[in-house]
DNA sequence: TATCCTCGCGATAACGTTATCTCGAAGGTG
DNA sequence: CACCTTCGAGATAACGTTATCGCGAGGATA
């Protein structure tokens, strides 16, 4: 009950394991022993030293655990926002528990300083291997790392200036699916709006529309709508798609915040009408009417398989690096099947 | 390029800063004074350091110095669920950041031993400080830790067994708030469900809403529903609800995860016609038809006011306990204003 | 010129754990 | 009975940092 903080209002010491030895009357070593279980000791001495242990509330110092054995037991996870939905997050966190791994998770939140204070950070806490959602365009800063032998892998999209291993979905079959479904409900002039591209999802998915409408014979011009995702900018490329002398009748779009933009943009009368397939999941998209027709990642598997990844490389720092392509999935709701 | 690994296939040695001490030609100590900015270095030394530093690749081990320091920069945040929309874990986040803290954020997922294990691995790791979404009923099991001086802080929900600061909404407030404005707009007979009683909110809510049907001389028989949230229950209680001899015209959801599942079990058509106020935010409210009035939490304030009450209690220990509430706020958006 | 500071750097001891080695006792074998 | 092996526990040295102390050089003062 009393919080006894030994006066001085700093916080008060630990016992540690010197504390332990002296209390149960044994050495050092024996209880070291002890807490990692240790089979060699005799039960006489395990009961003295769990006796001691429990009278002064002994928990052994992780950081001096770790220190001493060179190992962290901690991967980290550097991805673009904890916090928000996020379902490569959740099956990192849940892959890694049931590997035995703490995960450290954080948010680069958009911003290349603080994604390069992150990884830094995290080297500098020696954790046993990141995972991470680069946004940076140059990583060469971490070579030095790779060299000195840090398990790093890269989820969603490559990293450039460095060579390693790699998990992402996709893109170019996402937007062909996409693509080629709203053509087989009756739709031919198709537009698609989405990330810019200088983000390399927006580079992949935006070429791979203009590759699909070479195929199908169409032309480009004022279809193809990247860019950044604000709002003025979104309804701009509607603007261009759906009201000029030859509109779009359907809608490819690019990601989950270019799909909720242009939700919103078009109003819910208009969104009603207009046939629109949504690359990413998005949330609730069920309860919108009509419910929204999506590319779906498989993000359990893209988390799972980064973590995978990183360990096989802790495992064997010098095997080859790998990437992974993870296929994609299309979610028949309604949004998509409308008529022209 | 060539990612150098010393032969064994283990991990390559990295430099220490016994290592740069070599390289520069000068003391280990002086080595210490450069990485941490001791003005009381002459120019030609921090020169002579930096140089074998960059040579070295060397990154000082953050494990040794957070053993040497004591302190780790590091405060753990045990949630619910990261990788899900949470705005206090967000805001837990940028506060920490602004304060130069690390986060160590983890998921408790609703499951008691899990909790119990993160609680414990963090006490462990020696963080500085604890912000907890307390999911389970005893948490005396922490209070030596509290008396070994670990700043603790519940988030959302008080904490039973021991007695630590907390912040937390006013759930009773936001349910008379819920209530009074579908009354004001003509509800005669208004309904409530929510989570079980079993979970603190679930138990503070559903008090306050009897509360309020009390105040306004109204029977509790067949209105207030707390329970599990499932699809089965949550549509039994909208069943008895709705469609008895004198049948509610509105209704007050408890949570989120009730709204949500309460419009998946009206479907749309029904949604759109029973006035709803749902108690907290929903992702893309503005989207649904017609729009969902909810009663919002402060949820940044509540994160940030967790740090604080941390940060506080991190510079002195023996300041009181203290409880912090957090206003609720009314958004006004069409579900909750529809006539009976 | 002798004395006293101040300043800047180096030697060395922690921090709390694990790993290596040593050593005594017990037990089996020739 | 001497010797070898095995087994369990203790002493002690790391791990890579920071903090305490000391010491020599240089300038100010009398």
């Amino acid at each position: 009950m009393s919080q006894a903080r030994g006066g001085n209002g700093g916080r008060p010491k630990r016992p540690t394991m010197v504390d332990v030895a002296r209390e149960a009357g044994v050495a050092l070593r024996t209880v070291s022993r002890v807490v990692n279980n240790d089979p060699t000791v005799g039960p006489e001495y395990v009961s003295k030293v769990e006796a001691a242990i429990a009278a002064l509330n002994f928990r052994p110092d992780e950081r001096a655990r770790q220190l001493r054995t060179g190992v962290t037991g901690t991967i980290g996870a550097a991805v673009r926002r904890i916090a928000e939905v996020n379902p490569e997050l959740a099956a990192i966190e849940q892959t890694a528990r049931d590997c035995g791994l703490t995960l450290l998770a954080a948010s680069t939140d958009f911003d290349e300083p603080r994604e390069r204070e992150i990884l830094i950070s995290m080297c500098r806490q020696r954790l046993d291997g990141i995972i991470v959602e680069p946004y940076g365009e140059n990583h060469a800063y971490l070579q030095p790392e790779l060299d000195a032998g840090m398990p790093l892998v890269a989820m969603d999209r490559p990293m450039s200036g460095i060579s390693v291993d790699c998990v992402m979905s996709d893109n170019a079959s996402g937007i062909g699916i996409a693509f080629h479904h709203l053509s087989q409900h009756g739709h031919r002039r198709i537009a698609y709006i989405g990330d810019s591209e200088l983000v390399f999802s927006g580079r992949e998915r935006a070429a791979a529309f203009r590759a699909a409408l070479r195929a199908h014979g169409q032309p480009i011009e004022g279809l193809v709508h990247p860019g950044p995702i604000t709002t003025e900018r979104v309804c701009a490329a509607l603007d261009t798609a759906l009201h000029g002398d030859d509109p779009a009748t359907a809608l490819v779009t690019g990601n989950m915040d270019t799909t909720l933009t242009v939700l919103r943009c078009l109003g819910p009368q208009a969104a009603a009408q207009l046939a629109i397939v949504g690359f990413d999941e998005v949330p609730l998209a069920d309860l919108l009417q009509p419910a929204l027709t999506v590319v779906a990642q498989e993000t359990f598997t893209i988390g799972r398989t980064a973590v995978e990844l990183l360990r096989a490389r802790m495992a064997d720092p010098s095997r080859p690096v790998q990437t992974v392509v993870v296929p994609v999935t299309l979610k028949v709701r309604g949004s998509g099947e409308l008529k022209p």
